[in-house]
DNA sequence: TACATATGTCAAGCATACTTTCCATAAGTA
DNA sequence: TACTTATGGAAAGTATGCTTGACATATGTA
């Protein structure tokens, strides 16, 4: 699972505390999804793309066989 | 968040077991699932709309302030 | 009745997501 | 230099997703 969080954090101009604010979640948290360590639960992964207004897919792009 | 996944596995003429065998997990995730016991990794959501060749958005159903 | 099939659900254990706390580093500025 | 801001990331703890194994119930059929 890739993801474009980073690119599009910094389109908007959101620092990563601005953006873990908002979502209700660390910066630990933010810092973590985009450096790839861990993948998002749904439910955060719906509320990236609702606060972007994009669709979930647009953000997480799956890529077969890996977890 | 609710899902369709009972409905869509119904209309595809599956069984759960066949279900799980088919995303390579077990009946009982399946079942929880249907059954809103938990959510889905946001891994296995993408499998299970692949295998649906469908939108993730079109079957997990995300409603705000619940999680 | 007896047996098979499909599903519901629990319990224990392991893996992963997320938290808080802490420290390091790089870039900018006084 | 010294200080601030933004980010990277480790460590330990809690919550949740998923596993296997077990048992229960409901439905259909011999």
């Amino acid at each position: 699972m890739k993801n474009r969080l980073e690119e599009i954090r910094k389109q908007r101009g959101l620092k990563q505390e601005e953006l873990a604010a908002a979502l209700e979640v660390s910066r630990q948290t933010i810092g973590s999804l985009e450096n790839g360590r861990y993948n998002p639960s749904i439910i955060l992964a719906y509320k990236i793309a609702h606060y972007f207004q994009m669709k979930v897919e647009e953000i997480f792009i799956y890529e077969e066989e890996k977890s």
